[in-house]
RNA sequence: UGCCCAAUAGUAUAAUGGUAGUACAACUGAUUUUGGUUCAGUUAGUCUUGGUUCGAAUCCAGGUUGGGCAACCA
């Protein structure tokens, strides 16, 4: 990536001066990061930010970042996951220094376990889930303490020992740090280190018959990859006391735990739960649908990585609540898709246009129209002009309002790389519906060497009926109709828009539109962007439509209604 | 009636005791062979009450509002 090597005007946020205070002191000479998803989903846009967030760290200043799987609970974790969360990274364009397992760990977590049982300070527990939970008290009351946990050592390494193995039932015991149950955190009210779960897991198989909890385990982790800066989400903020007692306790690295509030964007949902409800209740077609937030979705939707990693740069960090517009991704992806995204022509909902003064003995112009008009260095393609071309339903009115300046009887527009043609006439069926256009063109209106004279208001995109290719289009709207679905009443899938995918199996295109490959992004003129779905096939071409292009014309006619 | 975190235009984010700025959105206008792009402009903000100070978005205290915390989840 060509960085423009502007002065540094832009300020930092505060996990940058954190870490640029403790470079100037001394305290490192350079930092290491991790991103470390639970294996149990596929990443959404809100990983993107953390993953822009951990990686962009050490791109900037001296350090890395590991990718370290958070495999704690077999339960819900599988290999699956793994795989779609490394692609999603590498997609995105960064890179990791080590791929790590917390399960890579256990071995040594264990050894924790036993040291602070040697230290008195956990104990096992025999207590049921019901009654730790009752014996934990609330916000406003103190917990009691557990019966078993005045038990000496010696009884607490044994019985550790035989949990491990798997001597006693699942869920029989746990266990538990030694702290204080009447501590207003209620995280540091004897918590749960160990439990006991004969599950399989992807990586360690039947080795372990006891897990670690998250807090045993990912502090354990950070230090064991002396992680200089832990950066998670704010509902840890509560574990940080606990991070760090494990930390002290145990004697072993000191990393540091930094929590920024997680990105919620409107119009749709980032929770791995409802996600996966919306892929499990077919309300989208899979984890990878365009509608989705997640990485795969947006990938297939057509968003670009470069897309992506501006608006996590531009939305920025902070510890408040926040609900970003999804305006700024849109406007995001239009900018980047502006500059790369070939430009073809394309009719969704054809009229047919005849140009009655026009060669009518098969005559086929080719006329010549550019790649890209923003890239000054743009390439060309041919497109077919002939007797009968197809143009947009919506482009043509025969009682048009005020200020529309497209096709209407009497009324001049420009096709798009070829003439300036006008109305003459609009032949209907019996019914009334309009079935087809006639015009005239000008033949010295020709683009590129126009001596008419004549100026029209409107451009209008079309295809020539003969040469045209019928392809599918896949138009995608937001998932759902309120800004805010969870806050709603009621079930949050009640709020899902309808409308959210409109197929149209048959449009015309432009020949050229053959050639595009899986790794281009088009621009279907006056209509949006465009890109090649997986689910093209030998006869079809599909198409998805990443977003539209802004409509100023589409919003002029709201405000008339 | 606990503990913790936060509060700046509609949204997001700067200003780190000294001119409240930027981007998106919205709205005007110019340019345009895409009603796209580009360009120019407009609207719009420090939760509240006190205090410290020559000076407070910033520091202090009280209040208000929002969020998190009582899974053998992460």
């Amino acid at each position: 990536m060509a960085e423009i090597n502007t002065p540094e005007e832009k300020s930092l946020n505060f996990l940058e001066e954190i870490i640029e205070e403790d470079l100037k002191s001394g305290k490192y000479t350079s930092i290491a990061t991790r991103f470390p998803p639970e294996p149990n989903g596929f990443l959404h846009i809100g990983h993107a930010s953390s993953i822009c967030l951990n990686f962009g760290l050490t791109k900037k200043y001296p350090g890395y970042t590991n990718l370290r799987f958070d495999d704690t609970n077999p339960e819900t974790e599988k290999t699956d996951y793994v795989e779609s969360i490394k692609a999603d990274i590498q997609w995105l364009g960064f890179e990791w220094k080590n791929e790590l397992y917390a399960s890579d760990y256990f071995d040594q977590m264990y050894q924790f376990a036993v040291t602070l049982i040697q230290k008195g300070l956990a104990y096992v527990d025999d207590s049921t889930s019901e009654e730790i939970r009752a014996m934990k008290g609330t916000h406003t009351e103190p917990g009691k303490d557990s019966p078993y946990r005045t038990r000496s050592i010696e009884e607490n390494l044994d019985l550790f020992t035989r949990m491990k193995n798997g001597e006693f039932p699942d869920g029989s015991r746990t266990l538990r740090a030694k702290i204080d149950m009447t501590h207003t955190n209620m995280l540091m009210r004897d918590p749960i280190l160990y439990r006991i779960k004969r599950e399989h897991h992807h990586r360690t198989g039947d080795k372990w018959c006891i897990y670690p909890m998250y807090d045993m385990a990912h502090g354990q982790s950070d230090s064991i990859e002396q992680i200089t800066h832990s950066i998670c989400t704010l509902e840890f903020v509560p574990h940080r006391e606990l991070y760090d007692w494990l930390i002290d306790k145990l004697g072993i690295y000191p990393s540091h735990q930094y929590e920024f509030a997680r990105r919620n964007i409107n119009y749709t949902v980032t929770s791995k739960r409802k996600l996966l409800q919306l892929v499990e209740d077919k309300f989208v077609t899979g984890w990878d649908d365009p509608r989705m937030p997640t990485i795969s979705g947006l990938r297939r939707a057509g968003y670009t990585p470069e897309s992506i990693r501006e608006f996590c740069d531009r939305i920025g960090i902070a510890k408040r609540e926040n609900m970003i517009d999804v305006s700024l991704l849109e406007f995001c992806v239009r900018e980047h898709l502006n500059k790369i995204a070939l430009r073809r022509m394309v009719v969704f909902d054809p009229l047919k246009v005849v140009i009655t003064n026009y060669p009518a003995d098969g005559t086929v112009e080719m006329v010549r129209s550019e790649d890209n008009p923003e890239d000054p260095n743009t390439t060309y393609r041919e497109i077919p002009f002939t007797r009968e071309l197809y143009i947009e339903r919506e482009d043509f009115m025969e009682n048009p309002p005020k200020k529309f300046f497209r096709l209407a009887p009497g009324q001049m527009v420009r096709l798009k790389s070829a003439y300036i043609i006008q109305c003459d006439e609009v032949i209907k069926d019996s019914n009334g519906n309009i079935t087809e256009i006639r015009c005239s063109y000008l033949p010295e209106s020709k683009s590129g060497g126009d001596s008419s004279g004549i100026h029209v208001k409107g451009t209008l995109h079309w295809v020539s009926v003969a040469q045209a290719i019928s392809v599918e289009l896949r138009l995608y709207d937001r998932l759902f109709r309120v800004e805010d679905p969870t806050s709603e009443e009621g079930d949050f899938k009640d709020y899902i828009n309808p409308n959210s995918l409109q197929v149209i199996s048959t449009a015309f295109a432009e020949p050229a539109l053959k050639n595009i490959r899986f790794s281009d992004r088009c621009q279907f003129l006056r209509k949006g962007y465009f890109c090649l779905d997986k689910d093209t096939s030998e006869d079809k071409m599909v198409f998805n439509r990443t977003v539209t292009l802004k409509d100023t014309w589409a919003k002029e006619q709201k405000k008339g209604r």
